[in-house]
DNA sequence: ACCTGAACACCGTTCAAGT
DNA sequence: ACCTGAACACCGTTCAAGT
């Protein structure tokens, strides 16, 4: 039974934007919801996400296991709210060049960086009630450059949740591979099977699983090749230059 | 610690193929892996991927807890079987028409929607530490598939890797949206930001986390553009007939 | 050869009690 | 107003002991 009823949709995570006006007013080290989603982001990078405990939170923290309930109402929640602040860095920096394609690949590739770095993120995104604050405004920026490039509302909206997908599953996909061994293991596992029954496996087996970064742009620039397509079906044929690889 | 070392390749699975031939030779009903994994797709069906613990599987096998460590060496090494028999169905009556896109996109739907019912299961195959059998199974139809298309090796892989992110990708956010009540609150949370600030999120909200299934038919669609596109670039132009939607 | 049962080392969360 | 500490109801896994 979840309490469930009077949440209204005030985002229940409070962005808080880091619009620079005073973001915690306690004394310095004390608990607080920046203290300890610093905490947390800290402890994820030293030890990996499945060391973020509340007990261990507790003890980084010189305070009990349960201290953290006085400023979130559980432990999903501070994961959201740590999953917002990480997603803030992806438009650090950004500023759009009104080059729709160059900016949607910039983008997203930015978001593949921070989620490949932080793997259980993604999870979180998706468990999310609402979108978080930094969602949306990667969103917008998204939404923006697709309409430069000439598509409407319907379709901004169906690539959005292409780009969406295509990026969350390449980042779980990916994060498997930290340790880049296992890549490998699955190239060998494809090329060992028996060349009667797996000829194509045992065939493309060498190029599989080669380069996260180069297959993950790969894949990018299929999806902007068709959304491009699709803004502009009337484009010229380009007859004598040359073809792909 | 891992007790690593010794694992050689031999999949670490017994993928047992389903070839009729003795499946378990014990006293119908005794435990055994098969029966194991029934029941474990049973209680996943039944009350969810969380329910599956070991204690309430013990419970609904009549046996301890810890009786299953006689057949699987893990928890994850259970659920890596679990997941490979759930797969397996994907390619049940299926049948290969030549016509490489129309087969590419029918085996990815299917998998779609096997994935659909068993959110968990994208995660246990990504934490694999080999590909499952039915993946390679799977992986080879597409491989040949998309060698019809007019690949070659590198891009038969690469353009493997995109569809098996997207449906990754898209089968993990679509699980949040079972109870359906969540997408529409998605929704409402775009259509809901101030027009000033975030113009774009207000005009594509109305578009966007309406239908799953068709915004995956939509995404798959442009993959499979953008593949054909790559295979034969000197497509003839089109002009005069009609555009898209 | 297979299973049990107690035990170990953990979890997230609640709630009365402290200050 | 905030935090503590004990307790609750769980986890996966190990291992000596049973049959």
């Amino acid at each position: 039974m979840i309490r469930g009823g009077m949440t209204t949709s005030r985002t229940d995570l409070d962005g808080e934007d880091a619009r620079a006006g005073a973001p915690d007013r306690r004394q310095p080290g004390r608990l607080g919801r920046d203290v300890i989603v610093d905490a947390c982001i800290a402890l994820a990078d030293r030890e990996g996400a499945e060391a973020v405990t509340l007990r261990r939170l507790g003890g980084d923290l010189g305070a009990d296991a349960t201290a953290v309930y006085r400023h979130f109402r559980s432990k999903s929640e501070l994961l959201g709210a740590v999953a917002d602040r990480l997603l803030a860095r992806v438009l650090d920096g950004f500023e759009p060049t009104g080059a729709w394609r160059h900016d949607v690949h910039d983008v997203i590739v930015r978001a593949r960086r921070v989620s490949l770095v932080h793997p259980a993120l993604a999870p979180v995104l998706a468990a999310a009630p609402a979108p978080l604050p930094s969602v949306q405004r990667i969103a917008e920026v998204l939404f923006d450059a697709l309409r430069l490039g000439g598509l409407g509302d319907r379709h901004i909206a169906l690539a959005y949740q292409l780009l969406e997908s295509y990026t969350a599953g390449a980042a779980s996909l990916d994060a498997r591979a930290a340790a880049d061994e296992v890549n490998s293991a699955w190239r060998v596992s494809f090329a060992m099977l028996p060349a009667d029954r797996f000829p194509n496996a045992v065939a493309v087996a060498p190029h599989l699983y080669r380069d996260d970064d180069d297959a993950f742009e790969f894949g990018l620039e299929m999806i902007l090749d068709a959304l491009e397509a699709l803004a502009a079906p009337w484009v010229p044929p380009m007859v004598g230059t040359g073809g792909t690889g």
